[in-house]
Parts: C-alpha cells; sequence; structure tokens
DNA sequence: GCGAAGTCAAGAGCGGTGCTCTCGAAATTG
DNA sequence: CAATTTCGAGAGCACCGCTCTTGACTTCGC
C-alpha cells in the first residue's frame, strides 16, 4: 500500500509519463493527425507493439492527452482567478479570459484538440466531460460572487420556455444566485471566447485582426460590461 | 473558344467533377481525417495513381473542398440576406445568422473544415481567403446599411490605438460608414457566432444546452439588440 | 525457495495510406 | 499521317494502426 509498490508499478507509471510527453511534444511539433504510435515508440526506443500495453489504441492516447488538456486550462483559470481574488470581479473575469487566450496561444495544438473539431469519428469519451467543465465553472463561479454581492446586470429579455429551463439546470450546477438572464449572456461570452481564439489560431483573422491582442482585450472588457461586473 | 472545346477538355471537367462529389461524399461520411484518395478512386472505378493527374495531392483536394464549402456557406447566406431584404435590418441579421447555423448542421463536417481546427500542418493556401471573406461580408452589408439608415446604436466604449487602425481596415474595405465601435461588436458577433455553432456540433454544448435552437436565436437577437439594429 | 502466474518487450505480419515513377494506349495537334 | 501531349494502369516505396506469437523476466502463492 505504499506511494509506489513494486519495481513493476513504478516503471509502468514512469513509461506512462513519458509515453504522454513524447506524444505531448509530438502534438505540438505537427498537430494531433501527425501524432505517431510508431514515431512515439521510435522517440522512446521501444517497439510500436510494445506501446499497446500502455495504451490501447491511438484514440485512447489522445483521450488522455484531451484529459490532461482539459486540466491544464482548468488549473491555469483558477490560478488566474485565485491571483486576482482581492481585485474585485471584473478583474477576475479579466484574468480568467486572458489565460484562457494565453494558454492557446502557448499550445494551439492542445487548444485545438479540445476545442477545435473533434479528431476521429466523434465518440466523446465520458471521462472527458468532467474536465472539460472545469474552465466554464470558473466563469460561472465568478458569476455566482457577483450575484450574491449583487454586482449583476439585470434587465435586458428574459429567456423563456426550453431555454429557461436549460439555464436553470446550469445555475442548479453551482450558480444558484446567477439570473436566467446573466447566464445565458455568460453562455454566449464562453462560447465567444473559444470563438475569437479560434479565429486567432486558426488564421481566420489573416490580415485584419492579426495580431489580435488588443481585440480580444476590448472584447473581454465588453463582456465584463454585459454582464455588469462592477469596474 | 466553345464553352466545351475538345472532348478530352469536356471528360476532364466532368471527372474533376465526380471526384469532388466523390470526396464530399466521403467528408460528409467520415469526416476530413477519413478522406483517403484511394477510396475516392476505389469507388469511382479507376486506380489510385489516375486520381493525382487531377488533384496533385490530398491536401489541394481537400483545398478545392474548402473553397467550395466557403462559397456554398457564403450563397446561402447571400440568398437569405435578399430573401429578407424587404424586412428591415434585424431581420436580414436574423436570417442571415440562421442561414450559417441551418448550413452547419446540415454539412457539419464541411463546417469543421472551414471553421475547426485546421487539418494538416495550417498553410491556408491563398486561393481560399478570396472566398472565407464571402460569408462575414454577408454581415458587415447589413451594418453597412443600417449605418446608412441611421439605424446603429452608437455609445459604448471606443476602440483606440491598433484596433481602431484595424476595424479602419475592415471598414475600408467595403462598410465606409460602420463606425469603430460597431465594427468591433460585429467582429466580436461573428466570433461568436462560430463559437456557438463550435459548441454545438462539437459537442460542447452536451447536457446543458442541448438541442440549442433556443439559445441560439436568443443569443442572436441579443447581438441585433447590442448592433442596435431596428426591430 | 521454488514453481505457477502474470507481465513485458520484441518481432513478424496484415491491410491500409499518400505518393512516385514508368509504360503503353489514346487523343489532340501540326 | 506523324509528332506531341494526355491519360489510366501497375508496381513499388515508406509509412501508418493494430494483432498475434514468442521468449524472457518479475511477482506471488505455497
Amino acid at each position: 500500500m505504499n506511494a509506489s509498490r513494486t519495481a513493476r508499478e513504478r516503471a509502468r507509471a514512469e513509461l506512462t509519463r513519458e509515453i504522454k510527453e513524447e506524444a505531448r511534444r509530438q502534438l505540438a511539433a505537427s498537430g494531433a493527425p501527425g501524432l505517431s504510435l510508431r514515431a512515439v515508440s521510435r522517440e522512446l526506443g521501444m517497439v510500436s507493439s510494445a506501446l499497446y500495453r500502455y495504451f490501447p489504441s491511438r484514440d485512447e492516447l489522445l483521450t488522455a492527452l484531451i484529459v490532461d488538456a482539459y486540466d491544464a486550462v482548468g488549473e491555469r483559470a483558477e490560478k488566474a482567478d485565485r491571483d486576482a481574488a482581492g481585485d474585485g470581479f471584473r478583474a477576475r473575469w479579466r484574468a480568467v479570459c486572458h489565460a484562457l487566450r494565453d494558454w492557446a496561444v502557448e499550445h494551439p495544438h492542445e487548444y485545438a484538440l479540445i476545442y477545435g473539431s473533434p479528431v476521429p469519428g466523434y465518440s466523446a469519451p465520458e471521462d472527458t466531460i468532467g474536465p472539460a467543465t472545469r474552465f466554464p465553472f470558473v466563469l460561472i463561479g465568478i458569476a455566482q460572487d457577483a450575484a450574491v454581492a449583487g454586482g449583476l446586470a439585470a434587465g435586458g429579455p428574459v429567456p423563456t420556455g426550453r431555454l429557461a429551463g436549460q439555464l436553470q439546470g446550469i445555475s442548479d450546477a453551482g450558480a444558484p444566485d446567477v439570473p436566467a438572464t446573466a447566464m445565458a449572456r455568460l453562455a454566449a461570452h464562453w462560447s465567444q471566447l473559444t470563438g475569437m481564439i479560434g479565429f486567432e489560431l486558426f488564421g481566420q483573422f489573416a490580415n485584419t485582426l492579426d495580431p489580435a491582442d488588443d481585440f480580444f482585450a476590448f472584447s473581454v472588457d465588453r463582456m465584463a460590461d454585459d454582464l455588469g461586473l462592477p469596474a
């Protein structure tokens, strides 16, 4: 029951880590389509078939990398939120949004892996949806805190019908005090963040809003305005 | 100099079309990574090497499909805009936004091809950027018409510095009367559209805002509010 | 302490891929 | 009709994901 039991188990954990590391290196170099199990094993000085002892298929390796990426971006956002905790809601909002973009710019291929088009034939495995919610819940947390403090905008069109129910479902999961209006805006902002970053990373902004630093900062502030976060 | 000159040229044009058709069929069935030149040629009853007489590489075939997709979505949006021409700016805005989403839902893999993560190693070919601007210019056109008619919101933070220059560059390309404030919002909305559609298509909305019809419609209307388009 | 059970890397091999090159037939051009 | 261009076919290269078998090694139960 020790932290590292047998030598075999330690070696296995170590190799699993090394495989993911090398895979991440290749991912950064040539993107998800260029990730080759054979190349990974070659680089690690082992034969390709041996790698299947650790990951039963290429997709499973990719899934592991996806989960790691979700966790990395989630952790980064949580840390940014904590660091800005004393500076008010708007500062937290800014910090978290820019943390997402910074991470995306640093790891474009990993970003594409989680927020780009799905790689093989759809089928997002079950174990990715947990880590995937980590980042958006940081945004939701800021809204929740602001709502409790009375710093959230009201007014504007109110969601009704099925949409109201869906938004209520999100609220129930961790933001009981955020009204549906704000939750709808939050969801819009969240998708806008990935839209802007996707445009920047994948070259849709070529020759227009490139570099996109100023546009991103401007839009993030406008989102804060839209939510009514106090300056 | 006739419309169809030699028999050889007609046959070549015909085969080129058939190759793209079959490729599009496979694209719809299994996505870009599953598009195989050998499978296409097999389906067309020819040998794989013969296909290289028509497309020098797999990437060139994909580029052709990308250009076609951009044109398809652009044409769809232009038609939607024309059909709503008499119903006011807000109706045009709604029609064009929903045209984009409808096309995306009908052709998810083609949508992923143009607005998802780039397939191989970046390198957007020169001939794609023209068709790529077709859709956003429909949105810009609505804003321009509304600006001329005095139906665009003012106020809010004003872009400055480099961002102002970038936005001016877009204005110069076809919307001289749209002020920088509105242009910044338009760019944000444009990226939000692809963000929302990407979330819906790629399953990021699973178990929350799915189905996304209501959320999309709600957000599109809020964008129109944000632009100040008259109801 | 020893044998059984489990785990591992390695190798060969299958069917698939994109792509290149050569060759002979066909169509176009002069 | 002859020369040139265009084309499909075939063989082949290097790569891919993945499977199966083999033999050595480690771990565990007795």
